[in-house]
DNA sequence: TGAAATGTTGGGGCG
DNA sequence: ACGCCCCAACATTTC
């Protein structure tokens, strides 16, 4: 027996029938089910006109659309500020109730703590439904009933609990009580629509959850060797579905559940990917719990170190943004960023490591950066990677924990594949000398046509020397 | 999910 | 054969 006579799903980053938590309650609780998507004007407002994101999410709404035809029901559009959008909706099309993927961050709270209210003052309910982790909120707790602060114990806990936590079967839906799209509030919203264009280059990977489950596919067959290969750029190690999350064209269930059942089979890879997974929950939890981390280090300690600041801190900002900092695998790494939107995991680190230990900089300008190019930018896990390499965040690597991004080279891109990759103009230095070109002899330099300050830039800093800096300026922490 | 600095050991060159 | 030195290789400590 349904406990609602009409009810709204409204999508947001779930973008996907299956195994969706918010669609599957709303499917059982109400008769009839309205869907709607809103480009959320307050959101996009601050984008640029050909960000990639907005277009692969454009894609996956269409996606999301046509599979909701499909099975009789049909997915209404707006491009409009939804902490309105949806009251009025909800109003026209006089549901009982709204129904949504739960939200953890911050401004997203404060968004649907405004929706409620206004929903409630009609008389309709606003429910919100754990989807987009395993665990949220105070599910799991340490021995002292407290959020857990370091990573270990929370994912030991976190698998103890997990069994019971995830359903096996998913039990079929009754799609047939999805409502088709009302002719009266129909409403045309084409990227151009909304001042947005198709990018020059667009996010590579197949939007939808089709393309998600395409990539899963793939994925699988190297999943075995995911721990083997995933610290290495130049390979294809890692899922690439970090962008199929974020939008939630792919059920964090179902991945969670392939990789322990293939961790309980042995497979090591699986083990290694399934902590990746319970990082990515522990973030969540993290921000849920600690909000403040997107302004300030978790550690309140820490905002007493001095970043570097002025126009010389802004000039190797820059450097490091284009990629011209002279340290090749820096580089190269920040070019696969600005030309695809997608950095590697190993990556990130040696980027972030290089801006906060080397230059120098806050990172709250790094995190920025990120948030502004990634496709799979998600605040919680951006900010909790950013102070983990800065070691202000909970369980961060220590401060004088710091990377030789020459070393990080030698050893996850021994070949120099990936530079070369990102940087043709150092493909002719030999696999030992592209990690560093100004150690290169002079002759070497030549014969592979390079000019260190014109065909590529000197190192802009000395990392020995920054390094004892980086020493100096964290070693206020200690007194 | 470091790397540098410092300490220790042992083999080999050499007088 | 022996002591001495050098230094690579490895281990431990420190940041």
């Amino acid at each position: 027996m349904a406990q609602f006579e009409r009810g709204l799903m409204w999508f947001r980053r779930d973008l996907r029938i299956d195994d969706n938590a918010a669609l599957s309650e709303a499917l059982l609780q109400c008769e009839a089910l309205f869907c709607v998507f809103i480009f959320d004007a307050d959101i996009l407002a601050s984008l640029p006109p050909d960000d990639r994101r907005v277009s692969f999410i454009h894609d996956s709404v269409s996606g999301l659309a046509h599979d909701l035809q499909a099975a009789g029901g049909g997915l209404i559009v707006r491009h409009a500020a939804a902490c309105k959008a949806i009251p009025e909706l909800a109003r026209l099309l006089k549901v009982d109730v709204v129904y949504a993927g739960r939200d953890y961050e911050p401004q997203a709270c404060k968004r649907d703590d405004q929706v409620s209210s206004a929903l409630q003052r009609e008389g309709r309910s606003f429910v919100l439904c754990k989807d987009q982790v395993i665990f949220e909120k105070n599910e799991l707790l340490n021995g002292e009933n407290r959020p857990y602060r370091v990573f270990t114990p929370y994912k030991n806990a976190w698998l103890k609990a997990l069994p019971a936590m995830i359903p096996s079967v998913v039990s079929a839906l009754p799609l047939s009580r999805l409502v088709p799209v009302p002719a009266h509030v129909a409403q045309p919203c084409e990227l151009e629509d909304m001042g947005f264009t198709r990018p020059d280059h667009p996010i590579v990977i197949a939007a939808g959850s089709r393309g998600a489950q395409a990539l899963f596919v793939d994925f699988l067959l190297r999943l075995d060797a995911y721990h083997q290969s995933r610290d290495f750029p130049a390979l294809k190690g890692p899922s690439y579905l970090s962008v199929h999350l974020r939008f939630g064209t792919i059920s964090i269930r179902q991945l969670v559940r392939e990789a322990f059942q293939s961790m309980a089979a042995g497979s090591a890879g699986a083990a290694t990917w399934l902590s990746e997974l319970i990082w990515r929950d522990f973030y969540f939890m993290i921000l849920y719990h600690f909000p403040h981390v997107t302004e300030t280090c978790f550690k309140p300690e820490y905002e007493s170190i001095s970043w570097e600041s002025g126009p010389e801190a802004d000039c190797c900002f820059e450097a490091w943004c284009t990629g011209k900092t002279g340290f090749p695998i820096v580089d190269a790494a920040m070019r696969q960023l600005n030309q695809t939107g997608y950095m590697h995991n190993r990556l990130r680190m040696i980027a972030a490591s290089f801006l906060t230990k080397d230059l120098g900089i806050d990172w709250r300008r790094g995190e920025r950066y990120f948030a502004m190019t990634l496709n799979d930018f998600d605040l919680a896990a951006n900010n909790g990677g950013w102070q983990w390499a800065a070691s202000t965040g909970c369980d961060a690597q220590p401060y004088f924990r710091i990377f030789n991004p020459v070393e990080q080279s030698r050893k996850f891109d021994a070949q120099g594949r990936f530079i070369r990759r990102y940087i043709p103009e150092l493909a002719g230095l030999s696999d030992k000398d592209i990690h560093a070109p100004w150690l290169t002899p002079k002759k070497a330099l030549k014969d592979a046509g390079i000019e260190l300050g014109s065909t590529y830039p000197p190192p802009i800093v000395d990392h020995a020397s920054a390094r004892k800096v980086a020493l100096a300026r964290y070693g206020i922490i200690r007194n």
